[in-house]
DNA sequence: TGCTTGACCACTC
DNA sequence: CGAGTGGCCAAGC
């Protein structure tokens, strides 16, 4: 048995459902790593997923886009979240998401689903 | 090997 | 509540 974490991730984000945003932290829970929640940044920093990975639909735990430079301009996450129908609006802290209504809200079967998954794939 | 860094997070006052 | 603090863990040098 096999664990990888990158190929984990790309699979999770590559299923954030149309018009949702999804947390680092609960990327890292659904590929079985609590805990990485950064290291789901660093991957996603270094297009360390491959190609059609939907990274503007990340943010962090309060739904803040991180703006980061991975976007060819600084608003770019926010245009693509708002093509999606999310609104997303200006706090001090930034370009902010509501995760209440926008976020993606997983379900333990979801979780236990994408396990199978990599078990099946042996990553 | 050891140290620094980062698109993070939870807990505590 | 808001700011401060400490934990986390892989990458890269």
């Amino acid at each position: 048995m096999s664990f990888d974490f990158y190929k984990r991730a790309a699979i999770v984000c590559r299923a954030i459902p149309y018009g949702k945003a999804a947390t680092y932290g609960q990327i890292a829970l659904l590929c079985g790593r609590p805990k990485n929640a950064r290291q789901v940044g660093y991957a996603l920093n270094r297009n360390r997923l491959g190609d059609a990975i939907p990274a503007h639909r990340v943010v962090n735990a309060r739904g803040i886009l991180s703006g980061a430079a991975a976007f060819e301009t600084a608003d770019m996450q926010k245009i693509l979240l708002e093509n999606e129908g999310v609104k997303v609006r200006f706090t001090p802290d930034g370009w902010q998401v509501d995760l209440k209504k926008d976020g993606w809200h997983n379900t333990m079967e979801d979780a236990l689903r994408f396990l199978e998954i990599f078990q099946a794939q042996d990553i």
